[in-house]
DNA sequence: CTAGCCTTGAAC
DNA sequence: GTTCAAGGCTAG
């Protein structure tokens, strides 16, 4: 393979610094140096120069061929790496294109933010500066790759030297000739390159706040209105996923190298996209979506100022928050604290607990003691301290510094949510939204990691739009800060239910001898050479419903890890804790039933929102047959509840089922009538809910005649399906199979059809080794699709899909 | 860009 | 005067 030619994404940091240097001291001097003067200034700087690195890469030799890429600690390893994919390229210095930042003034967010558009307004005017690039080896083009201003930043990279002819690279310079005037000319315009300028730096002095007192005291709000908007319902575009990627391979595995490190990440990743898919054009306007910009992996952070255990005294004895825990003893922190609020308990009893906004803050922090004496307080602090714990980053896991937006994170995803508040940045995801947001990998993905703030519960709205620093956060913020702090207590109550599930159904997955999913096949190996890193930790972590196309280029997933990845995804364990949550007979049992039935189907959402279908036709599609898998799943709990049950208590109370003991009366049935003891124990329920509704006595024929036919059916389909019995591997296939059924439209037909059977097969395969001598098998679960539609159309239809919750 | 450290300032 | 969550600065 040959790359005949590339320009690097460029690495800002060098020219960022510098302006910022610039900046300031432009501010320092004189504030109101004309445009063109400070560029002519800015192209007179002096060059730096970076030391030759492409030495140090020659040094470095034997290179581990199989080596993973997760073992890429340091950028010397990368740089080898990539060199060893690439022999054709050799890292070059040379000076950057004085006009190239147009380019990624257009085509930025992904690269260092594209700063052209900003401060000067003069697009063209970058500083000069040596960037190391990587370059091709042909020699003679040496001159279009070199400082013109005639050359395209960022040239499109194809696959096969699509660009190795002289007519492709003059073709290149028009096209990127006309980009540059339209540019340019829709810059003269006003046209808004980037949402919103950069809020130019604040001056440091107070007097800024001051002077305009008449107008506003804050520096950035005039007459009561800030100069600088947040526009927050632009964040709405941050929760797209890269559609460029949608017809990619999830597993397309995505590195961030840090600004330092010279090598864009762009270029990275372009070149491993490249490798995964060699029939695709991997473009500039693809990549520029890459995720991780300036990613810091290998980089050395610069340490943390441990305080000396001494402790200051007088003065400044706040600790700050970066330090506040010292290592090694968070013991002294939580006695601070303890200490503090058992001393400020007699304040909070003096005060109005409610209103002291800061005093809310510990209190809610330390769980639900509102109303608790302050001791009991204290003791919440330190003992229910974990469930927020002051020292862990809710978003990576970091050492928290205390609470930022509204939950407790560390300085770095502090400063990445504000940053992105601030500049309204645009992330992408290169992946499906679902890279892990952890210490080490946080800078991987930014839109992930933007994801995960937001839901974590960081409030956009406590970035301060006037960018006044001090003081207390209080009024709507804050109360959006109770707010989120409830929501996701709440989450954590499901989430514990759903740990408690877990145990639960391991036994019961022991008993039904679920098939344990083997790991992912470690030989998968992506078309082209093994150098490909894997990225096998997290492939298990999404499914994609591969689009056939890609399927068919690229069989990536066997059936079993395909198989692997449904299960991992499946959230069965909470599902059957909701399902299983006893049904408290008597008054508020409508109620009752009304929420346990929402939060099954929150939680079924929750699955289904976890597929990606790659192609909208097909989620629109499968969202119609969203009651259909409820029904199924339904019914499988049943079952499963039932065999554990029965497991667990004997073998003659197959119809005394736990979650039935609300109908005693009927426990005498026989088990050879499954279904006619499910039709009563849903009559009856119905019956005695109803008769609560309504406040009178609701006859069992009155029901009959209303609902009967329909409870008659989901009996039959759950009794069947309780014969059946399926595994958990069986019933995440027949999940989609069932999704993915016969459906109106001919829209995505033959997508539909394919991943179907897929799943068949898939189906099919875990029938074979579960219960390979039942060979009709697949044929029984599948007859009872038609039936489980039905029924469950029913069910909507009669607007009873409550019902199947009785049983 | 990232993240550690530092300054601010309203509420206590 | 003390707190602590904002914002700012800047080495890497
Ligand atoms: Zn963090
Ligand atoms: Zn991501």
């Amino acid at each position: 393979m040959e790359l005949s030619y590339f320009t690097e994404p460029t690495t800002r940091l060098d020219r960022d610094s510098q302006q910022d240097r610039d900046r300031q001291r432009d501010q320092e001097s004189q504030r109101d140096l004309d445009t063109q003067r400070d560029n002519q200034r800015d192209q007179d700087t002096p060059q730096k120069q970076d030391t030759p690195r492409e030495q140090e890469l020659q040094q470095d030799q034997d290179t581990q061929q199989d080596q993973d890429m997760h073992l890429f600690r340091d950028f010397k390893l990368k740089k080898r790496k990539i060199t060893d994919l690439f022999p054709g390229l050799r890292f070059v210095e040379r000076a950057r294109s004085p006009v190239s930042d147009i380019g990624d003034g257009v085509s930025t967010d992904s690269g260092y933010e594209g700063t052209s558009t900003e401060d000067d307004g003069s697009p063209a005017g970058e500083p000069m500066n040596s960037d190391l690039c990587l370059d091709s080896s042909i020699s003679d083009n040496k001159d279009l790759l070199s400082s013109d201003g005639g050359v395209p930043p960022k040239a499109d990279l194809h696959l096969q030297s699509a660009v190795s002819t002289e007519r492709d690279r003059n073709d290149m310079c028009e096209a990127w000739n006309a980009t540059r005037r339209n540019a340019t000319e829709n810059m003269a315009q006003g046209e808004d390159w980037e949402p919103l300028p950069r809020p130019l730096l604040q001056e440091r002095s107070h007097s800024a706040h001051c002077s305009t007192s008449n107008s506003s005291r804050y520096p950035n709000v005039e007459n009561n209105k800030p100069l600088v908007s947040h526009a927050l319902g632009d964040y709405g575009k941050i929760t797209s996923i890269n559609p460029d990627f949608a017809s990619l391979n999830n597993s397309l595995p995505c590195y961030g190298f840090s600004p330092s490190m010279v090598v864009a990440p762009l270029f990275y990743n372009q070149m491993i996209a490249m490798q995964c898919f060699p029939n695709m054009t991997v473009t500039a306007e693809t990549l520029r979506k890459m995720p991780g910009p300036s990613a810091t992996w290998g980089f050395e952070k610069r340490p943390r100022v441990e305080p000396s255990i001494q402790h200051r005294s007088g003065g400044f004895s706040v600790p700050q928050f970066g330090e506040a825990p010292v290592s090694g003893r968070p013991e002294r922190d939580e006695d601070n604290k303890g200490q503090g609020n058992s001393q400020t308990s007699s304040p909070f009893s003096k005060t109005d607990v409610e209103s002291m906004a800061y005093c809310h803050q510990q209190c809610d922090s330390a769980g639900d003691s509102e109303n608790g004496s302050p001791g009991a307080a204290k003791i919440a602090t330190s003992k229910t301290g974990c469930v927020e714990d002051r020292s862990v980053c809710g978003i990576c896991g970091d050492r928290g510094s205390g609470l930022h937006y509204g939950i407790i994170t560390c300085e770095g995803c502090k400063g990445f949510f504000k940053r992105t508040v601030q500049n309204r940045r645009i992330y992408y995801c290169i992946s499906q939204g679902h890279c892990d947001v952890n210490k080490l990998e946080r800078n991987k993905c930014q839109y992930c990691r933007f994801k995960k703030c937001l839901q974590q519960g960081m409030v956009v709205a406590a970035v301060r739009e006037d960018r006044m620093p001090g003081g207390r956060t209080t009024g709507p913020v804050y109360d959006l800060y109770k707010i989120k702090r409830k929501t996701k207590k709440k989450e954590t109550k499901v989430a514990k239910r759903y740990q408690s599930s877990v145990q639960q159904l391991s036994t019961l997955s022991k008993h039904n001898g679920f098939l344990v999913p083997a790991l992912p096949p470690a030989t998968r190996k992506v078309p082209s050479e093994g150098a490909v890193a894997q990225s096998s930790s997290q492939d298990a972590r999404w499914l994609t419903v591969q689009s056939p196309n890609t399927l068919l280029v690229n069989p990536i997933l066997s059936a079993f890890h395909m198989l692997q990845l449904l299960v991992n995804i499946d959230n069965h364990g909470e599902l059957m804790s909701i399902y299983c949550s006893n049904l408290a007979p008597g008054d508020s049992g409508q109620i009752m039933l009304n929420d346990r039935s929402k939060e099954y189907q929150n939680n079924l959402m929750c699955w289904f929102n976890k597929l990606q279908f790659q192609k909208q036709a097909l989620v629109n599609l499968t969202k119609e047959k969203w009651h259909h898998v409820l029904l199924l799943s339904l019914c499988a709990h049943h079952c499963w509840k039932l065999d554990s049950s029965n497991s667990g208590g004997g073998k003659d109370g197959k119809s005394n089922s736990s979650g039935c003991e609300a109908v005693v009366l009927h426990q005498g049935n026989s088990s050879s009538n499954h279904q006619r003891h499910l039709h009563e124990v849903c009559m009856h329920k119905i019956q005695q809910m109803l008769s609560c509704a309504f406040l009178r006595t609701v006859t069992q024929s009155e029901i009959r005649a209303e609902a009967g036919d329909t409870v008659d059916r989901v009996a039959q389909v759950m009794q069947a399906l309780c014969k059946l019995a399926p595994t958990l591997e069986e019933y995440v296939c027949l999940k989609l199979v069932l999704l993915l059924n016969l459906a109106e439209g001919e829209e995505a037909e033959e997508e539909r059809q394919a991943l179907q059977d897929q799943f068949v097969q898939i189906l099919q395969e875990v029938i074979e080794i579960k219960h390979p001598q039942r060979s009709m098998r697949l044929g029984r679960l599948l007859l009872w699709i038609p039936q489980i539609e039905a029924a469950a159309n029913q069910l909507l239809q009669s607007n009873l899909i409550h019902i199947p919750f009785l049983c």
